[in-house]
RNA sequence: GGACCUGUGGUGCAGCCUGGAGUGCACGCCGGCCUGUCAAGCCGGAGGUCGCGGGUUCAAAUCCCGUCAGGUCCGCCA
């Protein structure tokens, strides 16, 4: 049978014989007494033997080291003397199921060595709870899409053609022929509302081949996408998911906001609704108000910007969230809706949190004519893409969605230095190990 | 792709500017001591071609050139 107590449990046992598993902490090998402390995914215990009482157990636990994996039975004592947690389990039996060697890295070792010996690194409370709390927004976002009668799709990762610029996308051998990684599926994903679905979501991975070396950039990365039918606007979408992630933080703050705030230091407070609304050409006003001039030429706001543009709405609106709304044309996408009292401008938004840009959504260009007209003014030629054209002759409802990058998400949540902290196994454009 | 920064026992650092024997600190590891420890403590020990190559010099971890590996920021983006 397997383990079925946990250390966290064990205070239930008091005067009970029980039997835990878990890695060993630290062991204090002294002459009379030995002191082992056992930890698992829930916590520690001091598990004790008197030398001279079981000499047997005693060399067992004397040839122990840091993060061998032993299994104990024993007597379960309230022992006020021992200052994690008051109780104690005086040996009766142990097993060495697995002898550690020396660890190569420890919790101080550098970002680069850990994620070497990444298997070691996530066994440290700080980084299970990160991957729980990972895990919690997944399911979180997977349940709001689906309250709201929203498919889950699984949409191909290899493609034929780009989804956008091909400067981004990996090529792939396909038997005789190239294939891509899809950086997004965009195609795929507004397919779904011309395929009569209500609104599709995926929670998947991307890839970018961008050769970006920041802490909030990777190579491969998971995306919560969402795409949604029907729509009026833009609007529609960031109100769908300012509430999503309202109820997503709003799960984490419940499940976990105890342990983030005594491992990580940070309050989990989910925010206010609606998020504030800044259209792009007024956030640029408030940028170079605060005394920063933009060095780009493009119009567009950089990282510096945005972190301003986050600063000032956290100052005068309270508000760690913001919308950007509204972006010219020459900035967007082919795909994104374009006003129809303002063609310069698009329907389109970013949301920043904490000055990180973590999405980018638009109501999408559903009509056939006016999409291959701005697939031509991009660059673009239509029939290379004609597949998804075709997704809009034959009857498609005005939609909308959004990519949210999860590890980006998290890393903001969690105030993680880089999005590598967060990730199972980081991939980057040095990086494609273990 | 651009700018800047880093590379010193298993791990994290100091030493470099102002050249003088691989010098130092903390953690870990090994051994000994220790009657209940709990970040255990005390004593002792092992462990390093100072990323690599070349140059300057009587002498290079230290100065110069090259190279390799990594990081931060920018660009690109989520």
């Amino acid at each position: 049978m397997a383990r079925d107590l946990r250390i966290a449990d064990l205070r239930d046992h008091a005067g009970e014989q029980v039997t835990l598993s878990g890695w060993v902490d630290v062991l204090r090998d002294q002459k009379q007494v030995q002191f082992l402390v056992v930890r698992d995914e829930t916590g520690r215990v001091q598990v004790v033997n008197e030398r001279a009482e079981r000499p047997d157990i005693a060399e067992i636990l004397s040839g122990l080291s840091v993060d061998s994996v032993v299994k104990v039975t024993g007597l379960v004592v309230i022992e006020p003397r021992v200052k994690l947690g008051g109780l104690e389990v005086r040996c009766e039996r142990v097993e060495v199921l697995s002898l550690a060697e020396e660890a190569p890295i420890n919790a101080a070792s550098s970002l680069e060595k850990r994620m070497d010996w990444r298997f070691i690194d996530l066994r440290s409370a700080r980084n299970q709870l990160t991957f729980r709390v990972e895990a919690e927004i997944s399911d979180a976002f997977r349940q709001f899409c689906r309250s709201k009668d929203f498919v889950e799709i699984n949409s191909p990762k290899l493609m034929a053609s780009a989804s956008e610029s091909t400067a981004e996308l990996f090529e792939v051998r396909y038997f005789d022929r190239k294939a891509y990684l899809a950086q997004s599926p965009q195609f795929y994903k507004q397919m779904g509302i011309a395929s009569g679905f209500p609104g599709v979501f995926e929670t998947g991975p991307v890839f970018r081949a961008n050769p970006s070396f920041t802490s909030r950039h990777d190579t491969e990365f998971t995306s919560l996408d969402v795409e949604m039918g029907f729509v009026d606007s833009h609007e529609d979408v960031m109100s769908f998911e300012e509430r999503l992630l309202a109820y997503a933080l709003e799960r984490v703050a419940d499940r976990y906001g105890a342990e983030i705030e005594a491992e990580l230091g940070g309050a989990v407070v989910p925010p206010r609704l609606p998020f504030p609304r800044i259209p792009h050409h007024e956030a640029l006003r408030i940028v170079e108000a605060s005394g920063y001039h933009i060095p780009r030429s493009d119009g567009d706001l950089d990282p510096e910007a945005e972190r301003r543009l986050a600063a000032h709405v956290a100052e005068h609106l309270d508000h760690e969230f913001v919308f950007v709304t509204d972006y010219p044309a020459s900035l967007r996408p082919f795909y994104h809706m374009r006003h129809s009292s303002d063609p310069g401008l698009t329907k389109s938004f970013d949301l920043i949190w904490k000055g990180l840009e973590i999405t980018t959504g638009a109501q999408r260009e559903h009509r056939p004519d006016e999409l291959v007209a701005q697939i031509r003014e991009k660059g673009f030629d239509p029939s290379a893409i004609q597949f998804y054209v075709n997704f809009f002759r034959f009857g498609c409802p005005p939609h909308g969605g959004f990519g949210l990058g999860l590890t980006r998400l998290v890393m903001v949540l969690l105030g993680a230095p880089s999005v590598r902290e967060v990730t199972y196994l980081y991939r980057g454009p040095n990086r494609l190990t273990p």
